[in-house]
DNA sequence: ACGATCACG
DNA sequence: GACGTACGTGATCGTA
């Protein structure tokens, strides 16, 4: 049997002090001994090391130091980190510490004088890697991004790459890719030209990293790049090339690692073992690290349970695991209770403009709005408040006392002078502004002229943490009253107690202020104190790369989507509905002639009875409510057996959808203001990470039928322009065939076959009609977790018959089988599914012993996946629409709607044939850098006066 | 407030 | 031996 595979962590702890100073709070230890940075270091120890055993984990580690003075580079260039500023005072005792830190874990330390922590990591990486082990660099510096790379050896292929403990993100080929435009061996390069200020390489003056990583990749490199200026075409940059020729080659050897240091300790005392708990509880202690202390002694994740509590064990390592992480969440500084009576209302310009102030030196303000309706397009804007840390908040209100000239008004300072105070605020880069679900706000202070940005979002960032977690008893929501319950237990004040329910409630703006301060300023604490809360976790379990780069920068796409609405035409929605009207009386009639009496046509109840007690038909089947089902599949089958009354039903039923759900409801959604239909998109709606729309729901508009499809007509753009409608072809499938790694599935979509065509060759040797229906069946229930009796009853067929497919589709496409088992064996001992992205889906009862229960969860842990990357990619697609359109100078192009593998476009007639391959583009290309699929995705893009023309 | 039904991907 | 059968949503209606 082959040796398990040795793998290398080599930790970069200098560069992980460093950030983990500025990102951590400032916690003092019992003696006074500043220990926040320790304390993070401390703990990403304890997580690697706990990770022995654990796939992909380290069976060997090593902390690699810089050791004080001066390497080799400063002979070369006397200014190597000249410039670099002093630590911090509080930063400085803490770096001996890191040393001790390491002892107490058992784990070697190695520091040479003279050499920089890159250049032993970089001799240790090459040498494991020899030596055909895998190494993982525990670093985030670009500098040693120059050594990712895969090579084969003795036993297989071995790879270096890095792991960002921060954003708990791995760095391999497709990250450097994204980062730099090149592969790893000419980040050099590209650090060569691009220079670098905090070490103080000096580059070429006015190449950036976007200049330098398109410089390289057009000539391949450093040497090409600058062989090829006197050739270039007169500019700035080819005289920046010529005249810093000397700067960049000297920066070359400054970013090139010394890949052949003499190596102070031989690779196999890196060897990790349990950590013996004595030296470690005794470092713990002394620190006042208590909670880890605690959790040393408990066992509980602990890097010295594995042989000191549970012997080691062959059967799943994480079993039993679902769930249970926020058990092992790290204990935050004890924030100060929620105090009502700290909050300050603030009802003068000079007592604003000292909060503002106070928020820009700050740097992190959270913000919430208060207004007079829960829908952004229609509320007006009454107060904000402002919180700055845990009890230091305030209401500002603008517009109490309502818009009566003449009513009494507390004082408050004037509305437009207030928000000419807080817009520069609002819209200042370098102070972060954190809302609870900020997409509402963003959309009301746009109304008022204010482009809020940078953003956080509490309410995603608890989605990209925690979506599906909720159990029996505890919600899985992300609202604020459930976060500050779960996270803060605290209960904020409820809506409904200061502006009341039903008939008696009132406007926010007719709030009293002391009220309205209590209530608006805790929601902007508590959001903050959320973030605090929330935020850390990201980088600790894995939320960083779906929230930075895929939901954050969303926010405000979808929020501008929003704004823009969509036209609809009344008088046609006003047309159908009297058209319908008529139909479903006359329908009415006949049913009730059917029935030989009147009765409630819309009641399953009243309609059960008429059916199948009355009536006599056979076959009614009652549901645990003990009611006659008469869904659509029991209608069609009583017509199908000759029953008129069935198909009458049939009939009125999808007319009276169409009219109240639509053309009625389409009518009354109309903004008065705008003439447009303006959703509101959930962020959080759906477990898997797609949108939902609501108020109304615009994406379950009727397409299937004919006379549904009149609804779409009503969809319409404004005089001179066209809607334009692009959707991604059968994504999931060719998701699917990706991820399952289908070949015969994967050739198809190259070759751009009939997907569900080619599945009837597979499985029934010939396209028919109809087996080509039933491929498509097939293809859409192995999306969704197959089971005999669902296939059997959607085929018409006996479960048997259905069981046959279901083995003779696993024969054919052997991929799909095993994507399935692994993938449930993955959420059952981690307790969450993954996206391509990254983004999780908890499955809190995979292993519940209900089997309904467990047979569900099952289901919808295969598909998340599959449709939870198809949402990613869509996503960035959208956050990356609008300026790919804007760099083509095409800035009149509106992105009005997504339909979850749609959307929908606004644009000026003469645009559509600039527009057109540019969305095709994005779209098609959303997915890179970051993931690169096996399969291309096909887009398809039409054009006309309405939505059903567009298609 | 909840279940049944049906609109969408 | 009983369970309850395709994934993800939201709106509307009737009924409790």
């Amino acid at each position: 049997m082959a040796e398990p595979k040795q793998h290398l962590y080599l930790v970069d702890g200098s560069s992980y002090i460093f950030r983990a100073y500025h990102r951590l709070p400032p916690l003092t230890d019992p003696q006074g001994t500043p220990v926040g940075a320790v304390y993070g270091y401390t703990t990403m120890l304890w997580k690697l090391a706990a990770d022995l055993d654990e796939a992909d984990g380290p069976t060997h580690l090593a902390v690699i130091l810089d050791a004080s003075g001066v390497s080799f580079r400063n002979e070369i260039y006397d200014q190597y980190k000249a410039n670099r500023p002093e630590p911090p005072e509080d930063l400085v005792p803490q770096f001996p510490l890191i040393r001790d830190a390491t002892r107490a874990f058992s784990l070697p330390c190695i520091e040479v004088e003279g050499l920089e922590a890159d250049d032993l990591i970089a001799t240790y990486a090459r040498e494991a890697q020899r030596q055909g082990w895998d190494v993982t660099i525990v670093s985030s510096d670009k500098d040693l991004m120059q050594l990712i790379s895969e090579v084969d050896g003795p036993n297989g292929p071995a790879r270096i790459d890095m792991l960002d403990t921060m954003k708990n993100q791995r760095i391999w080929l497709p990250e450097v890719e994204e980062k730099f435009g090149v592969g790893p061996e000419l980040v050099g390069d590209v650090l060569a030209l691009m220079g670098d200020s905090v070490d103080n390489v000096p580059g070429i003056f006015g190449i950036g990293p976007k200049t330098a990583s398109k410089l390289i990749a057009e000539h391949g490199s450093l040497t090409a790049a600058l062989d090829a200026a006197p050739e270039m075409k007169p500019s700035k940059l080819k005289e920046r090339l010529i005249e810093g020729r000397g700067d960049a080659e000297l920066s070359k050897i400054l970013v090139t690692l010394k890949e052949d240091c003499d190596l102070p300790q031989p690779l196999e005392e890196m060897k990790l073992g349990p950590v013996p708990p004595g030296p470690l509880a005794a470092f713990l202690e002394k620190h006042g690290f208590t909670s880890l202390l605690k959790r040393l002694e408990t066992g509980n994740g602990s890097p010295a349970r594995k042989t000191d509590l549970n012997p080691p064990k062959a059967d799943k390592p994480g079993a039993n695991r679902a769930g249970d992480d926020s058990a092992n969440r790290q204990p935050l500084p004890e924030m100060p209770r929620i105090d009502h009576a700290a909050y300050a209302t603030v009802q003068t310009l000079d007592a604003l403009e000292e909060w503002i102030a106070r928020a820009r030196a700050a740097q992190v303000v959270a913000v919430d709005t208060e207004t007079t309706s829960l829908d952004a397009m229609q509320a007006d804007l009454v107060g904000v408040s402002l919180a700055l840390a845990p009890n230091d908040a305030c209401y500002i209100p603008l517009a109490h006392g309502g818009n009566d000239m003449f009513a009494q008004k507390p004082e408050q300072v004037d509305k437009a002078a207030a928000l000419a105070a807080l817009k520069p605020l609002l819209e200042d880069d370098a102070v972060l502004k954190v809302f609870q679900n900020g997409k509402y706000d963003l959309n009301v202070l746009a109304r008022e002229g204010i482009a809020v940005a940078p953003i956080e979002d509490t309410m995603v960032i608890s989605f990209d943490l925690d979506a599906g977690r909720g159990e029996d008893g505890m919600g899985g929501g992300h609202g604020m009253d459930e976060l500050s319950q779960r996270h803060l237990g605290h209960t904020p004040i409820a809506f409904k107690d200061v502006c009341g329910t039903g008939k008696k409630a009132i406007s926010f703006a007719e709030v009293p202020l002391e009220d309205a301060t209590r209530y608006a300023a805790e929601d902007a604490d508590v959001t903050l104190r959320l973030y605090r809360v929330l935020k850390p976790r990201l980088a600790e379990e894995g939320g960083t790369r779906i929230y930075e780069r895929v939901d954050r920068p969303l926010i405000p796409v979808v929020a501008r989507m929003e704004r823009e609405g969509i036209r609809v035409d009344r008088a046609r929605l006003a047309k159908l509905s009297e058209e319908f009207a008529v139909e479903i009386g006359r329908l009415e009639g006949e049913v009730h002639a059917a029935a030989g009496q009147e009765f409630t046509v819309g009641s399953p109840k009243q309609l059960g009875e008429i059916l199948f007690d009355k009536l006599g038909y056979k076959g009614g089947k009652k549901g645990k409510s003990g009611q006659y089902s008469t869904d659509v599949s029991v209608l069609e089958r009583l017509a199908g057996e000759g029953a008129p009354i069935a198909k009458l039903v049939l009939e009125w039923r999808q007319l009276s959808k169409l009219k109240s759900t639509y053309t009625d409801a389409l009518q009354a959604a109309i903004n008065p203001d705008t003439g447009r239909v303006h959703t509101s998109y959930s962020l959080v709606g759906a477990q898997t990470g797609r949108l939902s729309s609501t108020d109304p729901n615009l994406q379950n508009i009727p397409v299937r039928t004919p006379i549904g499809r009149q609804i779409r007509e009503a969809f319409v753009p404004e005089p001179g322009n066209v809607l334009l409608a692009a959707d991604y072809s059968q994504i999931e499938l060719r998701l699917a065939a990706h991820m399952a790694d289908v070949d015969t599935l994967k050739q198809a979509f190259a070759h751009g076959e009939d997907i569900h065509a080619r599945t009837a060759t597979e499985m029934f040797g010939e396209v028919t009609r109809d087996t080509r229906a039933r491929a498509k069946t097939i293809n859409f229930a192995i999306l969704y977790g197959i089971s005999r009796w669902g296939l059997a009853s959607r085929l018409e067929v006996e479960p048997d018959e259905a069981q046959a497919m279901i083995d003779t589709y696993f024969q054919r496409f052997p991929g799909i089988q095993r994507y399935i088992h692994e993938t449930l064996e993955s959420v059952r001992a981690k307790g969450y599914s993954e996206t391509l992205f990254g983004r999780k889906t908890w499955f809190p009862r995979i292993n519940s012993k209900n089997q309904a229960e467990r047979q569900g969860s099952e289901r919808a842990a295969i598909n998340a996946p599959i449709q939870g990357t198809s949402a990613d990619i869509i996503k960035r697609a959208m956050a990356r629409m609008l300026p790919a359109l804007a760099e083509a100078g095409l800035h009149d192009v509106r992105m009005l709607l997504q339909v979850h593998d749609e959307l929908v476009f606004e644009l000026p007639e003469e645009r559509v044939e600039a527009a057109t391959p540019i969305i095709r583009q994005v779209m098609a290309e959303a997915a890179l850098p970051a993931v690169e699929l096996s399969v291309p995705l096909g887009v398809d893009i039409g054009t006309g006066l309405s939505w059903d023309a567009a298609h």
